[in-house]
DNA sequence: ATCAATCATATTGCGCACAATTAAATGTGA
DNA sequence: TCACATTTAATTGTGCGCAATATGATTGAT
């Protein structure tokens, strides 16, 4: 339960070596080791990617999640703030400032549906269809850090997307 | 290059539907398909796993960023800034205000290292080194969402580990 | 018609995540 | 010893990411 410490140390002190015994590894110590993490490795690896797209998204004017809503709106436009919410698996207080910023950066265009006053719709702007093109040579740009085979792209997304069960929001 | 779009549309109006053209598609467009995105993969995998872990953290409380740091220092402690900020891939920007979160929280001591006077120590408290026994639950309550046999755990880990190149900061 | 429940978005508050800058301490060479 | 570059954190500013809450619109039951 308790370490075998130095038991000079005070109540309130500082841990100079904070070991992990025996019985606390067979309890699930093991398990706590970073390296050993599945999901540390995802959140690393996210940060990461992250951080190589800034300089390809920073000749775009958009940051990574703003590149990711205009993904979904080059695929189909106009949609709803709810559509987008969905697609990205993202909510709306982090989406309506987003949408405000590229709204202001005059990408988009956001208005109230006039069928249903509670649904913002969001539309591309003609520059917002146009900065498509140049984005299409950000993909394989990026896909030059990664280490791996083009051919095994497809199944390690599909594995990962697997990972968890499908939305239970 | 261009979309063969209704030629009546004003130029500065919004466009109905941004359709890709074939030509789009050969020069990359099939790859900004966001369902066909490893990144975005890793991307929205990692936010539903901070959101699967925050009901656990939060009995600890502690949120998933201040977890991890508490994971490296429970393995060897003290450490400097420095140290953390490498074993967990951010930078003092994020990290100093969250350690001083935690030492608010009485979780960790801060203190300038006597020998270096730019180095900040980063050491655990009683409290804090205790805390490790509540947390020895949580891989185990975490890993019962995921879709994926404890064998094949390892592996994946691994593979995810060595998508990019080691850090080049 | 009215009221309650529900729905869609916005707002607020907190905590990351990082670039850019600042400041202080250390090390190094002339 | 005195520049001067380097190292280490902290600070500042911007942009997510989400819980909790608020606001207003719609639906449905009566």
């Amino acid at each position: 339960m308790t370490d075998d410490q130095d038991p000079i140390r005070g109540a309130a002190g500082p841990l100079p070596t904070p070991t992990m015994t025996d019985a606390d590894d067979a309890a699930g110590g093991e398990l706590l080791r970073l390296d050993r993490q599945l999901c540390f490795a995802l959140y690393s690896v996210s940060n990461r990617i992250t951080r190589l797209y800034r300089p390809l998204l920073d000749e775009l004017g958009l940051t990574y999640p703003q590149y990711l809503a205009m993904l979904v709106l080059w695929e189909r436009a106009p949609r709803t703030v709810g559509e987008l919410a969905d697609a990205l698996d993202l909510d709306s207080g982090t989406l309506t400032p987003l949408l405000k910023r590229m709204e202001g950066n005059g990408l988009v265009l956001r208005r109230r549906d006039p069928a249903d006053e509670r649904r913002v719709i969001v539309e591309l702007t003609e520059a917002g269809a146009a900065l498509r093109q140049a984005a299409l040579s950000v993909p394989r740009r990026l896909a030059c850090h990664f280490a791996l085979p083009l051919d095994e792209v497809g199944p390690l997304r599909d594995r990962i997307k697997a990972l968890l069960p499908p939305d239970q929001s």
